[in-house]
RNA sequence: GCGACGGUAGCUCAGUUGGUUAGAGCACCUGGUUGUGGUCCAGGGGGUCGGGGGUUCGAGUCCCCUCCGUCGCCCCA
């Protein structure tokens, strides 16, 4: 049996229910703030992230799926939104005198060793702006992510951190202290941090290992190379949070793996997914519209691993039983709403036009008609099993008069005998979805 | 890329120091009288024991390789 290639998931419905209902939730909160959407490639030209996202990081060096086109072209699965997202603004002169807000939502590609909550093709939400320099814009996107966790019902299991790495000058010349003192002691690193201190050195603020941690304790400390401007944004970032009452954690160790952030970084972890606990990330990336070819363009943004969220929303908010009397909202164990069952085999033709009707009628609600024939037993057992609240019945003799029923399968409830119009008004105080 | 652990039915798992036709629960299908789901009862279908090789009279069980997964490192969203 040829098997999903190692790292690539199949999402199925289960799984897709929930998936819908946040991606949902979540792009009606970037709506509520107007931010626009774009539709971005999956391919993109090699260059774009060499270029973009930095020959050094470790997304470039060795995780990117590159092919060739046919014509020999260099081309890459997008391991990441931002640089394809500036492309496409700066190709169509949208950020040219203007500001923009634009969000995305889509699959990226990195070969990674997979994991619960990293694959090798995984989902990201990502919000951009561009062209605001001061802090504003970063608390409008921090807060961003907490109306994202409030619309789910997680805002307990995430927590904020925030930094700032300061000007693109400011953390060359720190980059160079770094790299000054911590070069002596090069045989007492851990092996990854040896081999990062040429390539990105300040990863190995990142370390885990212990002994590298003590070394780093008397090294040169980022916030000292902050530049004067880069404080006062972040002295005003901090003011707002704490204004507007977005609870954070500074963590002078939170940096980058990709080259293009300056300033603001910020980071929303939970505890409650193990290892992969960083759940959306962004900050402030000044540098990377000239770098791409455009004019110097202030620009922050930040990226949200759907798959992640759906995992964290999955912890707090398990899939109820299928036969649980009420129903939660929204019901993840439900595939139908409505399910329309015969009493005859040759009804099948009515069934199918009353439930064409009950769907002009009740948008929103979704309505299954049984196929497959059987007898009623077997039909409701069907009904039942696809978490539908209500079960519809065409029999013959209704049918005549112009009559369906209904039975109420979640609640204790007599049955009812009623015209399609009264039905439809039934079922329309009751939304399920 | 590194380390540890795991892989038996669709799912969760049991399977004795290697020994007959590999089991359970859940799920699925059928039946328990004509047109009423969930509970209950009876019956039924379903497994190349992840794949390949080896040891052995004999392998789900032992060994090697490989694939996949989980956890951690790493990386990051």
């Amino acid at each position: 049996m040829v098997r999903a290639v190692r790292g690539m998931r199949d999402v199925l419905p289960e799984e897709a229910r929930r998936w819908r209902y946040v991606e949902t939730r979540l792009l009606q909160v970037l709506l509520s703030h107007a931010y626009e959407e774009v539709h971005l490639p999956l391919l993109e030209a090699t260059e774009l992230f060499s270029r973009g996202v930095g020959e050094a990081t470790d997304i470039v060096e060795r995780e990117m799926y590159n092919l060739a086109d046919r014509d020999g072209e260099g081309l890459t699965l997008r391991p990441e939104g931002t640089a394809g997202c500036v492309r496409a603004l700066l190709q169509h002169g949208l950020l040219f005198n203007q500001t923009q807000r634009v969000f995305y939502s889509g699959p990226m590609f990195r070969y990674e060793r997979p994991q619960r909550g990293r694959y090798r093709q995984f989902y990201q939400i990502g919000a951009e702006a561009f062209g605001f320099r001061g802090p504003d814009v970063d608390v409008e996107l921090i807060l961003l992510g907490r109306d994202f966790w409030r619309a789910l019902g997680v805002e307990e299991q995430v927590e904020l951190e925030i930094n700032t790495l300061g000007s693109g000058t400011a953390r060359g010349i720190y980059r160079d202290a770094l790299i000054a003192y911590l070069t002596p002691l090069k045989n007492e690193l851990d092996e990854a941090s040896q081999r990062r201190l040429v390539k990105n050195p300040m990863r190995i603020l990142d370390s885990k290992d212990p002994a590298t941690q003590v070394l780093l304790r008397d090294a040169p400390k980022l916030p000292d190379f902050v530049d004067p401007e880069g404080k006062a944004h972040y002295d005003d970032l901090k003011e707002w949070l704490t204004e507007i009452g977005v609870p954070y954690r500074e963590n002078p160790g939170l940096v980058r793996g990709l080259d293009y952030y300056t300033d603001t970084v910020f980071e929303w972890t939970t505890r409650s997914l193990g290892a992969q606990g960083t759940v959306c990330a962004g900050g402030r990336y000044d540098g990377l519209v000239e770098r791409l070819g455009g004019r110097p363009t202030p620009a922050a943004g930040f990226a949200l691993g759907l798959d992640r969220v759906v995992l964290l929303h999955q912890e707090v908010h398990e899939t109820p039983q299928r036969q649980g009397k009420n129903q939660p909202e929204p019901n993840f164990a439900a595939s139908a709403d409505v399910y329309v069952c015969v009493l005859k085999e040759a009804l099948a033709g009515d069934a199918m036009r009353v439930a064409e009707q009950l769907r002009i009628g009740l948008p929103g609600l979704r309505i299954r008609s049984h196929a497959g024939g059987g007898k009623l037993k077997s039909q409701l057992k069907r009904a039942d099993l696809s978490g539908a609240a209500w079960a519809i019945l065409i029999s013959e003799e209704e049918m005549q008069e112009g009559r369906i029923s209904v039975k109420f399968l979640r609640e204790e409830r007599a049955q009812q005998s009623l015209s399609p119009e009264a039905l439809i008004e039934l079922l329309q105080k009751q939304p399920e979805s």
